[in-house]
DNA sequence: CATATTTGTTAGTCTAATCTAACTTATTAT
DNA sequence: ATAATAAGTTAGATTAGACTAACAAATATG
């Protein structure tokens, strides 16, 4: 007789709430990049205390979402992983939308994203996609998850282990803070910009990279971790 | 020395939470309509407990967005006045969005924006208003509020009330349930839709209206008063 | 190896938002 | 005018998500 609201009292529990879906992410994100993701390195990554995302891990762990042993690594289960994956996703489709089609800046998009993340709507967001054009790339070049969750692998290079000489373009960025995005933004480079290493400084590891424009730059070394490109 | 962050406590103490924004739209919403909002009205709007809505009343007045006393109508402050018709504001900026952008249909935007109005940035909506160009009407024909909170004051007729003979023009509507929506769909009526009352049926009150492609269908007089309209 | 440091856990508190049960105060109807 | 009904309130509980203080366990270091 109550089969009914039974099953849906077991969908409203296994559907994360916003904060479960920051941590999904995080916890996804952070694996994703090989990092071992402990409780304090949750904790830092959240900014919030170790008891919180101590807490938190055990309550996701009791919806399947990952496994958890004491001063082990968390590891995320199939079903966690999948969910993580389709959080990126909605972020990077919104992302995609925002600049191609609302026109703001890759600086902009990330912070709105954020928020609009969390709409559970999945028409929405298919929508998004289908007007989109079924992107793989959002605007930083990090790749979009498809419905499943599986992510195609990009193999970019990071501009600091190029050699003098070389010409690349670039494809992605290693991380997309707003302040490495504005001084990209000022020195005129986007993904797609075709960048060749005319000197590397020994002294101090600085590249000097020569744009399409004939204008020369400098970029320091740590800038140059942050660009991943391709050889061309 | 931390005048700082005094401040950043007031600014956050202030912003109202997902669940605030509800029950301050629900209570700008029922005050449009001229509606005495009281805890128990309140409760049933935001299927709530009374408890919970007379508690969120107080925290509410506590904040200064509304005025109560006991056994009398619920009183928006100008500023609470100025909350709600910016979360309606959001509201309805979104389902226009979503309906000539995005290409969704009228009966689909609401429950999307439901979720979509929470957010919080600013540039967001405004550069959704841009795109659609500053429209003052929703998809359903409800006027927009403006970023001050003022609110166009639209002056449409319910078809109840129209003659028979009389031409007119859908305009907007009363109710805008997805059942209503749906059924308009399939009658082939939408906004700026002309009506010819053709005859009013003594009996039951209903409605037989004529449209421009020469079909005549049966409107019950429920549907009518759902219906705004402008004589033409 | 012993100690210091880092990592993780426990216990207890807090706020927001919800509930139920039981009660009080108005309003309405007979 | 009084009893019945509706409206509002109080008290106490719950859950999610956060905190601090204090402690325990593992790892790293001198």
């Amino acid at each position: 007789m109550f089969h009914h609201i039974y099953y849906i009292y077991i969908l409203i529990y296994n559907m994360p709430t916003q904060a479960k879906e920051n941590y999904l992410k995080a916890i996804y994100l952070l694996s994703r990049e090989s990092i071992d993701v402990s409780i304090t390195e949750l904790s830092k990554k959240m900014c919030v205390s170790k008891p919180t995302s101590n807490n938190m891990v055990k309550k996701m762990e009791e919806r399947g979402w990952l496994l958890y042993e004491k001063y082990k690594p968390i590891k995320l289960t199939t079903k966690g992983e999948k969910l993580g994956a389709l959080i990126v996703r909605k972020h990077r489709l919104t992302e995609m939308f925002l600049s191609k089609v609302m026109g703001f800046g890759w600086e902009e998009v990330h912070d709105i994203a954020e928020q609009v993340e969390h709409i559970s709507s999945i028409v929405f967001f298919d929508r998004m996609d289908k007007i989109l054009g079924f992107p793989t790339l959002d605007p930083h070049g990090s790749p979009i998850p498809n419905r499943e969750g599986e992510v195609l692998k990009v193999n970019y290079l990071k501009l600091g282990s190029i050699k003098e000489g070389q010409k690349v373009k670039l494809r992605g960025l290693e991380n997309s803070s707003k302040d490495l995005l504005l001084y990209l933004n000022k020195k005129r480079i986007k993904l797609g910009t075709v960048l060749l290493i005319r000197h590397i400084e020994t002294f101090d590891n600085s590249f000097e990279v020569l744009l399409e424009d004939n204008s020369t730059i400098v970029l320091t070394f740590d800038v140059c971790q942050s660009l991943l490109v391709e050889e061309i």
